[in-house]
DNA sequence: TTGTAAGCGTTATCAC
DNA sequence: GTGATAACGCTTACAA
């Protein structure tokens, strides 16, 4: 900077002011931008954050972006920061609580101007004076959460089985005890099942004391016992959806003639591709988008305590119709 | 750290050398360190990279995260990068040479130390004061390019497909005419092909001109001729793999019974199941940490211009056995 | 309207 | 070994 007000013959406030569009006279914007373009002049972000408090960026931190429900997440934040000019730090966690609390720590060397997260950790602490988005688990007010309508998404699933002529039906879960607003897919199944009369059955499995393949022997188990009567599922996850379609092929039983699987998330073959199951389609552009205009909404605490965006039904081929 | 320094009724140049570390008076250090924790303080670490000129944070670029093989390098590369110390700054393209161009330009305002980028503009404009490592594309000496071995893998699916008993094979391949590392996995096909004399074909379609779906028509096309006299495919992507298994089952012909599919990338279902089809696994984990590993050593023109990663064929059910 | 100078939080170079 | 003090590159009053 010091060198482009030299080749400009003008003074460094000058030059700054240029640079921060702040009007000054014709001729000597000519002449800065002139010389500031001849030297490749670029504006270091990071001493300009130094003073002004703002760095531009944003940490995203999320379990990891293997999962393809993650990776969209991070696809589309990182679209919509940069729509607005801003910069995506990412953290992983692999969902260790120690490594989360971490990562806010990191964060806060780094001059982020907020922080949007997925986390899992029961007793995240924050500061409050960085903004905080959380992703599908609800802190307190004063951090907004932003998710999909699991409940709605639950009572979704149910009302499609049972309208596509399914008797008897079920919810398979998997996943952490850790209450998160994902358990509401389980209640909406419930709800609507209830309200409809309909016979149904839940399978919770833990996570922690039962791997996802654990769902095999149960499946296999009640088929040998001949009772595995069920004509339609739903999975708390896409993953466990094409889990246990996979299951019931190999045991001879037929997706979707016998049984109808009805997943959740939206996940789609190469991000772009088919549905990779019938599934609850949640609205990752939007949650992004949203998380994005609720960091930067000016008093975040007087911001609501959950937002809830609209999820819908696709078919993916583990459906009938 | 002003502070820190009162509370611990030292100078600022005193509590500077404990939090990084160098020697200094015992109870100096015990006071200071009772201090910092006291207050909660964290370093500033844009103020420290105005003064040091390191950030300990490094930029990816990548056209996306949405495909499989792209989010898989992302959480690689930023695991690698953390095991470092070093933070992740994640930029996405979307393959327009335009903005690969332009982050490359904000990337330099960030001051970050290195760059990483899978980037397809031909005459991308790097500095040469910022190191930079290329996944995929071999710019010059001076900017490493870190591959896996297209033209092994090439071979490999060849040798694979024909000891598997297929009669003829083809390659089908998609995407730019931009020349890139991955066209040697066509060449190695070939190759083997040629040097077993085995009967072989190429199908080329130019995603510019064509999108995959092209593949389709082709197909059907050839069945109807009674020219789809193939029963060996190797495929360019693990993406254009599943959708042409996808093609032939919907005509009838089975995979892999009628027709051995091989893909390229290693594509797992949820980045952690099984793979999407048979394919030749990129040793992903391996070019992320060759990636970081380069763009750090010492001196980046000394280095090897390309570094050719082994690959490996992996079972995924669309080839025999 | 432009130039000057103080200061953002840190490190590094000195005398002490 | 410790404590002032001058940078680092920029913004922003304030003075010219």
């Amino acid at each position: 900077m010091k060198d482009v007000a030299q080749a400009a013959g003008v003074s460094l406030g000058t030059v700054s002011k240029v640079m921060n569009g702040i009007p000054v006279g014709e001729k000597y914007r000519v002449k800065v931008e002139a010389a500031a373009k001849e030297l490749n002049y670029q504006i270091n972000q990071y001493a300009r954050g130094l003073k002004t408090n703002q760095t531009f960026a944003v940490a995203l931190i999320l379990p990891g972006i293997n999962h393809p429900f993650f990776s969209e997440i991070a696809q589309h934040v990182c679209q919509a920061l940069t729509r607005r000019g801003y910069r995506m730090l990412l953290y992983l966690t692999g969902s260790s609580p120690e490594v989360e609390q971490s990562c806010v720590q990191m964060v806060r060397q780094n001059m982020v101007d907020g922080i949007i997260g997925l986390t899992y950790n029961r007793d995240l602490q924050l500061t409050d004076d960085m903004p905080f988005v959380s992703i599908d688990r609800h802190f307190s007010s004063g951090v907004p959460c932003v998710s999909s309508d699991n409940y709605g998404g639950g009572r979704l699933a149910a009302e499609k089985l049972l309208e596509l002529g399914c008797r008897k039906v079920a919810y398979f879960r998997n996943g952490t005890t850790q209450p998160g607003e994902a358990d509401k897919r389980g209640v909406g199944f419930e709800q609507e099942c209830r309200s409809r009369d309909a016979d149904f059955e839940v399978i919770w499995l833990n996570d922690e004391e039962y791997p996802m393949e654990e769902f095999r022997n149960i499946i296999i188990d009640r088929v040998n016992r001949g009772t595995f009567d069920f004509d339609g599922i739903f999975c708390s996850t896409d993953r466990l959806a094409v889990f246990v379609k996979r299951v019931l092929t190999e045991l001879g039983i037929r997706v979707p003639e016998d049984v109808q699987i009805i997943g959740f998330d939206g996940t789609r073959r190469f991000g772009e591709d088919a549905y990779v199951c019938s599934t609850i389609v949640q609205p990752v552009a939007t949650m992004a988008e949203t998380c994005v205009d609720l960091l930067f909404s000016k008093d975040l605490s007087r911001t609501p305590a959950l937002v809830c965006l609209p999820v819908e039904y696709a078919y993916g081929g583990t459906t009938k119709e």
